[in-house]
DNA sequence: AATAATTTTTAGATTAATCTAAAAATTATT
DNA sequence: AATAATTTTTAGATTAATCTAAAAATTATT
């Protein structure tokens, strides 16, 4: 059997070793689960036991498949719970994350194959996010960020890299969502903010945003 | 801050407190919790000390109002849960208590709110129980069991006493299901088996059949 | 390369929930 | 009413997850 707190573990080591980290440090999971590195330690050595990290003393840890697979499982319940939520229940995007912090914990095979035939078996969360297939599958799309797109670049925005309710707010009120067609008009050297133009309409859009938000040139 | 174990344990004492008993023992809780006597104390005194419970050493307890609200809560939670695993994920009646049993500790308000609106307010389970509402107040229906119901009277099925999987499958296998017509032709004086019909078809049904099954009188 | 700074681990303690075995209180029976 | 049977509580231990403070190892800096 595997804990709560095992699971949400798995999980803020799969997030941290996503992008090319191969051994994850104590203290960036430490920071990541809010906890002390001690705690951090202790809990790696049972992961280690249980087999679901690799872990060497002060070498930090690797996802081993298994490890991999509960995080993957886990993330996949995540994103189709925050589906549910957005097109079932009218919650809005910055609302989703909490209740789906929740909700991914539920064990049940068939609650979650029966909510992805509900659902129209979706391929993307409300913020972009790949949802992982049955056997774990995430196909990528060819995203890049804002801040890397070129002058005169025809954009559609395809998701987002910080899911902060603020963040997400900010898109809101700037009539900015997944699908939304933008162009890229001009860049700031001294600043590098953005000049953006959203059907007929030009915004400014400083370097921070332009650097959380995934755009597909088209 | 209310723990998962907390919650299970007000909600056993809850369904144990529900008729007419008014000081749930330790070992009935101890029973219905799966769990050992001196574990029971140990919570009940908890429970107290946040007061949830009113509890006097060897008196056994009872809930208090705000106990009573977590109660009610819990199960709201939990048969809007069963409805929406029956309704929109084609679960069968008897699969649903376990997933519901997860479900129903998810903390979230405007969760509930949203799958009750989504569920357009549904005022029963899948086993004829009633839906308390937000408010806590739960309606009663005038059922009575098969088994106290006289020779002769129409009836309409609208509840199940036990739920669990083995008496639901023979009443699938029976056809009978929640808002079925039925007749009581015979009581045999022996056993207390029931001969009822349903449409034309006759069948002869155990007491302890008869003795698990609600009914309206028509 | 030695020392300083940082990171990680160890040792020992704490809290929540549980257990077993024995003691205490209550209830049932003679 | 005294004794037996049952129920409940207490005492002390265990496991999971956490913490603080100190020790050990690694990495960075002079």
């Amino acid at each position: 059997m595997i804990t709560l707190t095992e699971e949400n573990y798995i999980k803020a080591i799969y997030h941290l070793g996503k992008y090319g980290v191969n051994n994850v440090s104590t203290n960036a999971i430490a920071k990541e689960m809010e906890t002390k590195a001690s705690s951090v330690t202790d809990m790696v050595k049972k992961l280690s036991e249980k087999s679901y990290v690799d872990y060497k003393k002060y070498q930090g840890v690797t996802l081993t498949g298994k490890g991999k697979e509960v995080a993957v499982n886990i993330v996949r319940k995540h994103r189709l719970w925050e589906v549910f939520l957005v097109e079932k229940l009218n919650f809005s995007w910055d609302e989703v994350h909490e209740v789906a912090e929740q909700l991914e914990h539920i064990k049940s095979k068939k609650l979650i194959s029966q909510l992805d035939a509900f659902l129209e078996f979706p391929t993307h969360d409300p913020h972009g996010d790949p949802i992982p297939d049955k056997t774990g599958k995430i196909k990528k799309i060819d995203k890049i960020l804002l801040s890397e797109a070129k002058i005169g670049d025809d954009c559609i925005c395809v998701g987002v890299q910080d899911s902060s309710s603020d963040f997400l707010k900010y898109l809101d009120k700037n009539n900015i969502a997944l699908g939304t067609e933008l162009k890229v008009c001009h860049r700031e050297p001294f600043d590098n903010s953005v000049t953006i133009r959203i059907k007929t309409k030009e915004l400014i859009i400083s370097n921070m945003i332009a650097n959380n938000l995934f755009v597909k040139v088209s």
